[in-house]
RNA sequence: GGACGGGUGGGUGAGUGGCUAAAACCAGCAGACUGUAAAUCUGCCGCUCCUUGCGGGCUACGGAGGUUCGAAUCCUCCCCCGUCCA
């Protein structure tokens, strides 16, 4: 064991974790975690269980790593869980749709394109990577029996989720008659008292559904996991409460000295209105390029803009007040906020000069309405002349060409800088040479005729 | 297994024989305004052809047939979903 100054200060420490945290619970008790692991040099372990259940991460997936690896950047064990068991199961968390039984193969395809991503965040070096079919995959009905002996009914039937299914549902009888496997949406966005109406009408629309019995089990199996990791705190986002409540008092149960939780709010998606998630197409993939990312970034409310920092950076929640305070104050353009935070994220995931020059080519493009000095090549061989618009669905530029006759028509295209007005237009491409083609406000290409 | 209700464009959801490529809203796209913001305003929003026109053709209202000059709308069968009863 090291020393114990190992450790920055507790108060240091704490502010650093609690970071845009939604809940630490329960708070006097972490606090007494990180007094203890302090003084005796016993580095907390944190942990944060994931199911690879889809192959890419965006950055909504990034708060919680983030947060995981602050506690890594404090000096903590980091342990990152593949729940490549429990994804098998399905968490009856929040889905809102029904998601088919993934198979052995696809989680092991998505634990691996997960891993990869996940350390472009957390320190490879410094992480503890498990998986829980380590152990779940061994346990016998006995083992399963007993977990099942330590936690009662009611309380599980408590929980928001089933809480709300069975009260919508009424009968029992229907409740059993069906099988199926899927949830209620019921999406939750930071701020309780801003829940928007589209959330609400998520929720009060949603048809009941019944409740399986291995809905049930999926808390219990991944409170198995805090049991074999013995964690003194676990991370999740808000929707994940109920679950981490549970881990920690099963835990309880084996004579373990249950584990503090810490959850992270939902991260708002780039239409300032529902959560960050891929079917609402309003994310930031976080292996897409720079420009696409920085130009993404660029598009969110001023306002939104602060939960990007407080959940997608580093930097304090004191340096973030700060700069909010600048701003109101007027001492700072809210854009200039804007394309730092941009900034900083595009070097997480590209490095420094990368996304400096994301941060050039936008200023370029956008503010000093100029022609990118980057723009995506396509190469086509010499021929026959043609139409703009048939060009502009080749490249992709456009869907159909309805669609490129409609963006010719409304202006949203230029040529060598100057907007088309002739839908017949035709191109030449008898000669060598690049034009450059912008189609709409964001897709530029440069056209090479070789 | 029985009784009802329902399946419409990316989503919600009107429409019960021609005026319907199909209301409205949302999402999306473009233009204006800006700080590529957001908000707002305007327009677009199935595919395709050309002579780019309030133009022509094709495809579309779960599936397959049928009635009719004409069907998302009526009939038959099938598939699927929901609610209630067992």
């Amino acid at each position: 064991m090291n020393a114990p100054s190992r450790f920055p200060p507790v108060d240091e420490q704490l502010a650093y974790l609690a970071k845009g945290a939604a809940e630490i619970l329960p708070q006097a008790e972490f606090e007494a975690k990180l007094e203890h692991s302090a003084k005796t040099g016993r580095p907390l372990r944190a942990y944060l269980g994931v199911d690879p259940t889809a192959p890419d991460l965006h950055l909504g997936h990034t708060v919680v790593l983030r947060k995981l690896k602050h506690f890594q950047d404090m000096g903590h064990t980091a342990v990152f869980l593949i729940g490549d068991f429990s994804a098998m199961i399905g968490d009856p968390t929040g889905q809102s749709e029904t998601r088919p039984p993934l198979s052995r193969a696809e989680v092991d395809a998505n634990a691996r394109t997960y891993l990869e991503q996940v350390f472009k965040i957390l320190d490879r070096q410094k992480t503890e990577i498990r998986y829980n079919s380590e152990w779940l995959a061994k346990l016998g009905a006995e083992e399963i029996v007993r977990l099942c002996s330590h936690y009662p009914l009611a309380r599980m039937l408590e929980r928001e989720d089933f809480r709300s299914r069975l009260e919508a549902g009424g009968s029992w009888k229907r409740q059993q008659s069906s099988l199926q496997l899927s949830c209620v949406d019921s999406p939750r966005l930071p701020q309780p008292d801003s829940t928007l109406p589209s959330a609400r009408k998520l929720r009060a629309v949603a048809t009941p559904q019944s409740i399986a019995i291995h809905e049930l089990l999926y808390p219990l199996l991944t409170a198995y996991d805090a049991v074999m990791l013995k964690s003194d705190v676990e991370l999740g986002a808000t929707e994940q409460k109920f679950n981490l409540l549970v881990h920690r008092d099963i835990q309880r149960e084996y004579g373990l000295p249950g584990q503090a939780i810490l959850t992270m709010p939902i991260l708002v998606g780039l239409d300032d209105q529902r959560k960050m998630s891929k079917s609402y197409g309003n994310y930031v993939g976080i292996t897409e390029p720079p420009t696409e990312m920085f130009g993404k970034l660029m598009s969110i409310s001023d306002e939104l803009m602060w939960s990007y920092w407080e959940l997608l950076t580093d930097v304090a929640s004191d340096g973030v007040r700060r700069m909010r305070q600048q701003v109101a104050a007027g001492g700072l353009h809210p854009m200039d906020a804007k394309m730092g935070l941009a900034t900083k994220i595009v070097a997480d995931f590209h490095g420094e000069p990368a996304a400096r020059e994301a941060s050039e080519q936008f200023r370029r493009v956008f503010r000093e309405r100029r022609e990118p000095d980057q723009a995506p090549e396509r190469r086509v061989a010499r021929g026959e002349p043609r139409r703009l618009v048939a060009l502009l669905v080749d490249l992709g530029l456009a869907g159909s060409r309805s669609e490129a006759e409609r963006l010719v028509k409304q202006g949203g295209v230029e040529l060598d800088g100057a907007r088309v007005e002739d839908i017949r237009l035709e191109i030449d491409l008898s000669r060598a040479g690049t034009r450059l083609l912008r189609a709409g406000k964001k897709k530029f290409l440069r056209l090479t005729v070789e």
